[in-house]
DNA sequence: CAGATATCAGACTAACTGATATTT
DNA sequence: CAAATATCAGTTGGTCTGATATCT
């Protein structure tokens, strides 16, 4: 352990570089599985969060995931026009729409879950299943982490997210 | 162990899914953390890379960081600009540049790496001496498994990846 | 002349910004 | 009327495509 330099000298000796280099990679095998359904990763996360929660108003939904309103409309409009989502106008409060997951949605949500599955040993497929396991642990420890959460929020709201 | 659902039911219960998401979080970070130095995590990726192999072609640095040419020639504008990296033509084959970093340049990337330490203290705060070592060491496994990176080169090559 | 290197202009995509209609 | 929800038009940023100039 003391032979790691001061200041490392390569980017893989840096985590978050790691994890920066890894994520396209993941994001582009995951749309290039994904994408035989003509939906994107987008879209899965949209479904997921559906099956997960119920019926969400389009807002909640896009502050859940951190989509953005704009970019939710247009997700939306091609999860309705495939049949996979609805959008119904809440009768409370008619200024709200409740978008819910269809059958044929959780049909392709189902198949998807698989798929991810699938490319997750595929990914994985060099390590050991102890290394698997503790890597899926110590991501999700990570990404449940408040000190990544609070970082990324004032990262977020110093550049323009006023929405968020 | 035998309490995991045949199909996960949460996105969080894809290893895959979780480096999207932490990918897509750990840049925004090194993106922010970086930017007080006018440069993008794309710039320092490059100048690391010259740092460490010496001087190179653009095309060869491009394929090493899987950068397109269009896209290197313009990182590379910007680089020369502030002063951090140079072309000067090949002697040898006046068709290339040797592309180098400057003094100046190596500065910067002192600079650029220890923000990028610092910035691993902030995001692994919440987690112990040794998860942080492990979960190091993991992501580094799985950035050279070959499973992973074939992988990824089938999926570039089938979309329209013709220049990788 | 074929192939390699670097560049450039235009196309394409994806996301955001600001303004707008509707409802509370 | 002020605030909330959803939408839309227009802009911006980033990358890729195809063509071009130079050199071996």
């Amino acid at each position: 352990m003391s032979e790691a330099p001061l200041v490392p000298g390569t980017v893989a000796e840096h985590t978050i570089c790691l994890l920066v280099k890894l994520g396209q990679v993941a994001f582009r095998i995951a749309e290039d599985g994904i994408g035989g359904t003509g939906l994107r990763v987008r879209h899965y996360s949209v479904l997921q969060a559906l099956a997960d929660n119920g019926a969400m108003p389009q807002l909640a939904l896009g502050s859940f995931l951190r989509i953005d309103p704009a970019t939710m409309v247009t997700s939306l409009d091609d999860l309705e026009r495939a049949g996979y989502a609805e959008r119904t106008r809440d009768p409370q409060d008619r200024r709200r729409y409740a978008v819910d997951i269809t059958a044929e949605g959780r049909t392709v949500l189902a198949r998807l879950n698989r798929t991810l599955v699938d490319l997750d040993g595929e990914i994985l497929a060099d390590l050991g299943a102890t290394e698997r396991q503790s890597l899926h642990v110590l991501l999700d420890s990570l990404a449940g982490s408040p000190a990544l959460t609070s970082l990324f929020d004032t990262v977020r709201e110093q550049n323009g997210g006023k929405r968020a």
